[in-house]
DNA sequence: TGGTTATATTCTCGTCAAGGCATATGTGCC
DNA sequence: GGCACATATGCCTTGACGAGAATATAACCA
């Protein structure tokens, strides 16, 4: 519920996982323990706080659990991402505007913007 | 710098609010600190976690260290978010149809957007 | 009804991160 | 050089989280 619940669910990377698998298509559990290679206590707990988070719905056929991708929660955090991605835009624009200006001249890099990994 | 450093360094809600005052404007550490209401040491502890996931730069001022905001991860986040996003506005895309469809006639049965495997 | 399959929950243990305190490092000032 | 200020780091305790094993629950089948 609460936006912490959703970024701690998310920081773990096992569920990451699981949900990049619900976002090709919705899965039964024991495909998700299989494809994610953990137990299947272990998956059935972090199904849980991905339920608890709001992030996946489950879908009873017979015996078996589907487990869907529930987009809203996602929305959430892109509108929390909103501001950043603003201000990423700017940053953009404003080193492409140095590099135009600079185009030919000969200094003014001691801003080194390493990105990621 | 892996993608895990970025989202557990952003798991923790101080740390995001941290972020969110970097957002307005850079500020120096003392001002963070009694902005957060965390001891020193501890806001200093999480501004490291944030320097090391690239979120945050530093600048030394005299005795200062001002840290502002690197949005460059943030648009890493983006990126990941992509995909998720395009399934949210399909969502959205489908609801809107649907509601289109339905909006003065008798019915269209039962359209259950649960997929199956 | 009993058995089998699929999934969830409980318990326990090890690990790890957060916060407080004390202290180290670094910078400016006299 | 010595002192004051701003910030970083180390140590320690505590609490949360993840993994595994055993067990509970639920649905199907004979």
């Amino acid at each position: 519920m609460s936006d912490a619940t959703l970024w701690t669910a998310l920081a773990d990377p096992h569920r990451r996982a699981i949900v990049a698998l619900l976002l090709e298509r919705p899965r039964p559990v024991g495909e998700i323990v299989e494809a994610c290679g953990l137990s299947q206590p272990s998956t059935s707990k972090h199904l849980r706080v991905l339920r608890d988070a709001g992030l996946v719905r489950v879908r009873q056929d017979a015996q078996r659990r589907v487990y869907a991708l529930d987009p809203a929660p996602i929305a959430a955090l892109d509108t929390w991402l909103t501001p950043y991605r603003k201000l990423w835009n700017e940053s953009l624009d404003a080193l492409g505007r140095r590099l135009d200006r600079t185009a030919g001249e000969p200094s003014d890099p001691p801003e080194d913007p390493t990105p990621k990994d």
